[in-house]
DNA sequence: TGCTTTCACGCAAACGTTTTCGTGTTGAAA
DNA sequence: TTTCAACACGAAAACGTTTGCGTGAAAGCA
C-alpha cells in the first residue's frame, strides 16, 4: 500500500528542494524546463494531489460550504441540498451537511463544530425549535467572526444576512384564488402553528385570497396542526382532526394544506368518506414533492422551486466568499411559486 | 466584526508563548495555576476554538466521513444518509456529502476531491454508469493509497473493503412467497436490467420464489425498465409497458416491483383499469419510503431499513479509523429486510 | 556558599503547502 | 579581466496547532 505522496517526498527522491518541486509542478518558469518534466513525470508517476488540508491552512479557505437543515428525508430539503450541491461543484466548491433535526441544541452544535475552520460560510433553514425559542445567539456569533450566511426558506428576519424566500403568501394566494375560481365556496386550511413563520405566512395568504374574493373566513374550516416529534403519531392526530372536521362541516369542496403530508391525509380522509376528487372537493398543497406527484389522483400543488432556492443561495454565498458582491450588503431573493395543476383541481 | 482569534493572539496579549496559551488551554500542570486561569479567562472571554484544520493537518486525520451517493432526492439515500449522520456525529465525525448523479465522471471526480486529505475515508454506492462500465479503479486507487471504503447496497463484490448490503434475494423471495400464500397466480414482476447488482438479486429472488412453489415463470410477465436520464420519460415508457401488460396478461393478481416508484406507477395503471386492490390485484414493492406509506391504497412493501444501512456503514468506517478492527480484515454485513404489510396485500 | 531540585515557561519541530527573497553559477558585455 | 544580468535553484516564513525538550530562576539542602 503506498501512501499519499506529498512534495517532501518528491524533493528527497529528485534530490532538490520542496520548493523547486512546488513551482516545477506549477510551471514556473524559474525552473529550468529539464527539472520541470523530470519532477512532472514523477508526480504523475506517482499521482501527486497536493493536500487539500494544508492547502486550506495556507489559504485561509477550505472551498467548502456547510449546510445545516432541519431533516434531511424530505423531499423539499434534499431536493434544495441537490441544488447547492450542482452550483457548488460547478464552483469547486465541496458540500457538507448537518442535521439540526429541528432541534435547537443540535442545531448550536452542528454550527459550533463547522464554524471552526471547517468551511467557509454557511447555507441554512432554521430549526422549529430555534424558532420557537427564538435564540439566535449561535447565527450572531457566527456572523460577528466573519463567516458569511446565506438563510434559506426558514429565515430569521431580524438577522442581517442573505436570505432565500419563496413567498409564502402569494403562493397561498395563488392556490386559494385557483380554488375560488373553479367555484369552491367552503374551503378548508390545515396549516402550521403560527410560530412557523412560513406556516403563518401561508395562513395569512388563504385569508388574503378569501377576503380579495369577499369570502368570510370560519374558523371552524381552519386546523392548525400541532408539531409532534413523533411525525407517525402527528399524522394520525391530524387525520381524527379531518375526518371531525368533514363530519361537521358538511359543504366543504376545497382543501388547502401547507404540506403535502397534509393534503394527502385529508385526500385519504376524504377518499374514505367517499367524496370524489376533484369533483366535489378540490385540494391544492403547498410544496411540490414526489408524494404530489405520484400520488393516486396526483395532488396539484404551488411548487417552490427547491431546486433553484439551492442554487440561488449556493449562487450568493458563493459571491460573498469570493467577493463579488459587497460584504456588508444583504440581499433577500425571492423565488417565483408556480400552481402546478395536477388532478385534484377542476 | 471581531475575527477569529488565535493562540498567537492570545499569546501577544497576555504577553506568553504560544505553546504557555496551548498547554494552559489544556489544563497541563506545567504551567502554574495563575496562567491558567487567566489564559482560560481570556480565551472564554474572545470565545477561542481551535481550528479544526490546523489540527487536521497536524493530527493527520479530519474526523470527516465522505459519503458518495447516487442521487440524494431519494427517500432511501436520504435516510441512509440521516443514519450515517447519527451515528458519525455521535463519534464526533462530520459528514460530507458529494453526489454522483449516477455518473461515473462525478463519481471519479467527487473521490478525487475528497481523497486528498479532506476526510478519512467513504461510505459509497456506486453509480448505475460506473456499474454499466465496470471501471473501478477509482476504488482501487482511494484503498491504495490506505483510505478505508465501506460499501452500501450497490457495492462490487470483487473489491476488497467492508460492505453493507440488504439480502436482496431473499427479501424478494418474502414478497413474492407472500403474495403466492395469499393466494397470487399470476404474478408480475417489474424490475431494472440485470447490470444494477441488486435488481438482478431482487429478480433472482422473484424467480427461486416461484420454482420453490412449483410455479413456472413466464417471461411475458417481466418488465425489465431501461433507465433515462429523464426520470419522468422513464416512468412514462414503463407506463405504457405496464398497460400494455394487463392487456396482454388478463389474468395477472400480483405484482412485485423492486421499487416503489415502479409499483406505484403500476398501481397507478391497475386503478384506472378498474382493479380492485388487494382483492383482485396484490401489489409488493421493495424499498420502504414515504411513497409506499402514504399512497392510497398503502403499499406493501420490503423494507431495507435504510437507516440501520446508514448507521452500520459509519459504525464499520469509524471503527476501522480508530483501528478498533484489524486493517486488512473486511466484512460483508448483511441488514435483514422486513416485510410491511399494508393495503395492497392480503 | 555551592549544589541539586523543582517550577514555570519558551523554543523549535512537525504537519504540507506556496511564495518571497536571497545566492551561487554562468555567460556575455565592457 | 572586471562587472553584471540572467538563470536555476534553495532557504525560510507563513498558516494554527501540539508537544518534547531545554533553561533560567527560585528554593531547598548540606
Amino acid at each position: 500500500m503506498k501512501r499519499k505522496v506529498t512534495l517532501k517526498q518528491i524533493a528527497k527522491e529528485l534530490d532538490v528542494s520542496v520548493s523547486t518541486v512546488s513551482k516545477a509542478l506549477r510551471n514556473s518558469k524559474e525552473i529550468s524546463l529539464d527539472t520541470r518534466t523530470k519532477v512532472q513525470a514523477f508526480a504523475k508517476l506517482y499521482n501527486y494531489r497536493p493536500n487539500n488540508i494544508a492547502l486550506s491552512l495556507k489559504n485561509k479557505r477550505t472551498k467548502t460550504i456547510g449546510v445545516i437543515i432541519p431533516e434531511i428525508v424530505h423531499h423539499f430539503f434534499s431536493k434544495v441540498i441537490s441544488g447547492i450541491e450542482q452550483e457548488a461543484n460547478n464552483r469547486g466548491y465541496n458540500v457538507i451537511i448537518g442535521l439540526s433535526n429541528e432541534s435547537f441544541d443540535k442545531e448550536v452544535i452542528n454550527i459550533e463544530m463547522l464554524a471552526n475552520g471547517s468551511i467557509d460560510g454557511f447555507i441554512l433553514s432554521v430549526a422549529k425549535e430555534t424558532l420557537l425559542l427564538q435564540d439566535y445567539h449561535h447565527f450572531y456569533e457566527t456572523i460577528n467572526q466573519g463567516m458569511p450566511i446565506v438563510m434559506f426558506d426558514r429565515v430569521v428576519n431580524e438577522i442581517a444576512c442573505d436570505k432565500v424566500v419563496v413567498d409564502d403568501k402569494l403562493g397561498s394566494k395563488k392556490a386559494v384564488a385557483k380554488l375560488i375560481d373553479s367555484g369552491c365556496k367552503n374551503i378548508a386550511l390545515i396549516t402550521t402553528k403560527d410560530y412557523v413563520n412560513v406556516g403563518k405566512l401561508r395562513t395569512q395568504g388563504y385569508l388574503e385570497a378569501l377576503e380579495e374574493h369577499k369570502i368570510a373566513p370560519k374558523a371552524s374550516l381552519i386546523i392548525k396542526v400541532g408539531e409532534n416529534k413523533d411525525k407517525d403519531i402527528e399524522i394520525e392526530t391530524l387525520e381524527k382532526e379531518i375526518s371531525a372536521l368533514f363530519e361537521k362541516e358538511k359543504d366543504i369542496d376545497g382543501i388547502f394544506a401547507v404540506n403535502e403530508l397534509y393534503a394527502i391525509s385529508a385526500m385519504k380522509i376524504a377518499i374514505q368518506k367517499g367524496y370524489k376528487i376533484p369533483e366535489e372537493l378540490s385540494i391544492i398543497a403547498f410544496t411540490d414533492g414526489v408524494l404530489s406527484k405520484h400520488s393516486i389522483p396526483a395532488l396539484s400543488t404551488i411548487s417552490q422551486h427547491a431546486l433553484e432556492m439551492g442554487k440561488k443561495s449556493a449562487t450568493m454565498l458563493i459571491d460573498k466568499l469570493e467577493e463579488l458582491v459587497e460584504e456588508e450588503k444583504y440581499q433577500t431573493e425571492v423565488i417565483n411559486t408556480t400552481l402546478i395543476e395536477r388532478d385534484t383541481t377542476k
